[in-house]
DNA sequence: GCTTGCCATCTGATTTTCTGATACCTCGCG
DNA sequence: CGCGAGGTATCAGAAAATCAGATGGCAAGC
């Protein structure tokens, strides 16, 4: 009979998610592979619903593989804080934190990781702003900003900062569900170059798309460029072109019925990395620190 | 070593809370009297943390206890949210519901089910009344109000309408941590009538209280009346006086290190129940028919 | 001083989960 | 067009977690 969900399921299932692969997942979290078959086997089962569309490199979550795997994480997160909460009492700090972040890692990294770090030191308040790279960079290498989050992967020379990485977030292919590229399973950077592009413009899109098409030998065939994530989707998801672009960002979004689907890339893609910065001699005051510290730990696993 | 915490701990550590004995839990779950007992002391072990005192009627949560408490709960009421999600697609559901509830039930009960509700049917809205039980009767027997979530326990004659016990709360000592009355780990409405009392005014604090003290031949030694539930929490934790009130209130809340600990109580008293009510031969529009069936559903276990 | 009702501990049985081997599939390539 | 590489599914036996039931200790009430 279908017995209780288990919280190993949920993280073998998320690891799943993650990396795409039961094999890579298994190896990840190193247990053996049909571990991984089995508890999300399991899942399915208890679930009545296929979680994931098995592809022949692996496996892409369905629509319901994809919100569910919202709820798992969220879950989990929630475990990782209940149990670093009962060690340390003391989380009645008060203050402020300046920090910067940009557009995209403030809109679909942060929210999440900011709302679990209230939960736990309520009395410090975020001044947050809303920069472009280069100016996160000068604040914090100034003093005007304690913290900076943004894509380091875009960053030059990051060792003239205090940085860590947050977060790798792997880069696929975007179109439009029933797209005839996504009719092979693993397309090629080759292949995109023949569909129209639609190229986000925010976070310098164009910079890091320009560098792996270029090493590639190749250039992407651009109908369309827009600063706008949501006139993006509108975009892909009617057909009228696909995109690049890092899971982090990655939503089915299946307003209307139309659904966007994300597939892996044949080539190597460099994946998106987001991380912290913070200028490499000053020590942070509390609130910084603590900040810090818990993004640290929060993306540590 | 410390292996990880699994689903099964947290579910049988929040039985554990919320029955507080651990064979009881057990009985509610159907399992052995050890099965809890180790499934706690894993989960103290891997917390490094005193989950419970043992007290020899039973146990009660410690102020890690009871903010873990709060996790696990959280936690669990997380995967019913995502275990029920897959199988409903339709959460698209547009409309307003109509609904009342009374102050302590609004203030302390509804909140994180109207959060878990939004969750799943965001484009619904709530009209929200804030009204005293005999006039979220009245406005559900007039169509006024399509629902209403009151103590039902106060209600006379809940056969007037549709009605579901949504959870039932038990009631208990309240007194600062150290004082007198705590001394004994099984005080009687005796030992409480010695004390003084302070009376909750708000939700018909008063006739509730007089219908356990009468039953028993005994009042409370009055000293206070408030009808602020913050202010109370203030006077007990300060030693002004204890009180009994229902675990849906209670909150160790150890501001500035005064801490309130919750007893229960030799003699018999009625557990506060919160419901819905609903008008007897009218059908529910669709939002607030869903609103009925995910509170029942919410609520169930 | 005895009974009662708790929780903690122990042991063998049971159930779950894991591993490792194997089957089977698709794709890319010679 | 066959074949190897790399993916998931399946299976059987081994390992580990969990359970039930008996037992012991402890405090409270009669």
């Amino acid at each position: 009979m279908a017995s209780d969900v288990t919280l190993r399921q949920l993280r073998y299932f998320a690891a799943a998610a993650e990396t795409g692969q039961f094999s890579m997942a298994a190896a990840s979290l190193f247990v053996s592979q049909s571990a991984i078959t089995n508890a999300v086997l399991l899942l399915e089962d208890r679930l009545g619903v296929k979680l994931f569309d098995r592809k022949p490199h692996g496996v892409s979550l369905t629509a319901e593989g994809h919100s569910f795997y919202q709820h798992a994480r969220h879950i989990l997160d929630s475990l990782q804080d209940a149990l670093r909460e009962p060690r340390f009492r003391i989380n009645d700090l008060r203050g402020a934190i300046r920090i910067a972040a940009t557009y995209s890692v403030l809109g679909y990294f942060l929210p999440p990781l900011f709302a679990r770090f209230r939960a736990n030191y309520p009395d410090i308040d975020f001044d947050l702003h809303d920069l472009g790279r280069r100016k996160v960079e000068a604040a914090v290498l100034s003093g005007d900003q304690e913290l900076g989050v943004l894509i380091l992967s875009n960053v030059e020379d990051r060792e003239r900062f205090g940085h860590h990485v947050l977060m790798r977030s792997r880069r696929q292919l975007w179109a439009a569900a029933g797209h005839p590229v996504l009719e092979q399973s693993y397309p090629s950077l080759a292949d995109i170059a023949r569909q129209p592009y639609i190229l986000l413009t925010v976070d310098e899109g164009e910079e890091s798309n320009r560098r792996y098409w270029t090493d590639n030998g190749l250039s992407p065939n651009i109908a369309f460029r827009t600063n706008g994530m949501e006139a993006l989707r509108g975009l892909v998801a009617h057909g009228f072109g696909v995109t690049i672009l890092s899971d982090m960002v990655y939503r089915p979004w299946s307003l209307e019925g139309k659904k966007i689907e994300a597939r892996p890339i044949l080539d190597a893609i460099p994946h998106l990395e987001v991380g912290l910065i913070w200028a490499k001699d000053a020590t942070l005051a509390e609130p910084a620190e603590a900040l810090r510290q818990f993004l640290i730990q929060a993306c540590g696993n």
